[in-house]
DNA sequence: AATTTAATGTAACTTTGTATCATTTCGTCG
DNA sequence: CGACGAAATGATACAAAGTTACATTAAATT
């Protein structure tokens, strides 16, 4: 097409434009993001979302229904999210031994953790110091 | 109109429904099943929705889109939600500590918390014993 | 080159959620 | 009682998020 290198594939692209946010994005939003570079189908972006995901490289933050880079892929604990709501700025905390935590609780409860999601909303560090 | 009861609000109806329930409800399935009691409207549903959870009656399930009662009130704690993949089922801890254990995070890395999402992901004790 | 597989696209559609404006219901006050 | 204002509900259209099914293109593989 254009001149745009078809070397890469669409979930490269979408995984190289997470990695210079600092904000979740949506799906729709990375769609229209990425149409100059040749990305033109929901499809698509859903399809290369999944992959990263599954691969560990993208988190989804389930309460903004969007996507951001995984801070550390080294790290299997359970990320943790301080999401601002003020600037939007969505921070992922790993090492935090909160997966210690839900692990007891879990089994205190009987029940099989598998996934967790644990998103914290307030204001960033940045923002409180602004006020 | 017909002759159900004009008594309650439907805020209460959308409670009294979702209080029967073992899983979370979308608000389209709400809508759904609340149809014969005269809600025709998602903007209704969706009203009573922000009502019940801005008073603490019910919480949004992020992770699933969808919404169950407050098994607790009086509790001021973040709610840890349990959610079986298999069978579905949302059941809410409270008095888990892991609210505190956020907030000694977030005093690290200068972080306010408003407001914390815990969702566990996994297979309830029920679905481990069947299997 | 022929074949197969992975990646992408198109299009229609479902689910989830919001905005706008009209209508009904209900309490209350004269 | 009737008027009036506020709260609740409705209809409608729309926006946003996500999926499904099937066609097409690009890359590997032999």
């Amino acid at each position: 097409m254009a001149e745009s290198s078809k070397r890469k594939t669409h979930a490269e692209r979408v995984f190289e434009h997470l990695r210079h946010q600092t904000k979740a994005l949506s799906a729709y939003q990375i769609l229209d993001d990425l149409r100059d570079q040749g990305v033109t189908a929901a499809t698509t972006v859903y399809r290369a979302l999944d992959q990263l995901v599954a691969s560990g490289r993208v988190h989804r933050v389930e309460s903004l229904n969007a996507f951001t880079v995984c801070a550390d892929p080294r790290h299997t604990e359970t990320p943790v999210f301080e999401i601002c709501k003020e600037c939007g700025d969505v921070t992922e905390r790993v090492g935090t031994g909160l997966t210690e935590n839900i692990a007891i609780l879990s089994r205190r409860s009987g029940f099989q953790p598998e996934h967790s999601v644990i998103e914290i909303r307030g204001r960033c560090g940045a923002c409180r110091a602004d006020a």
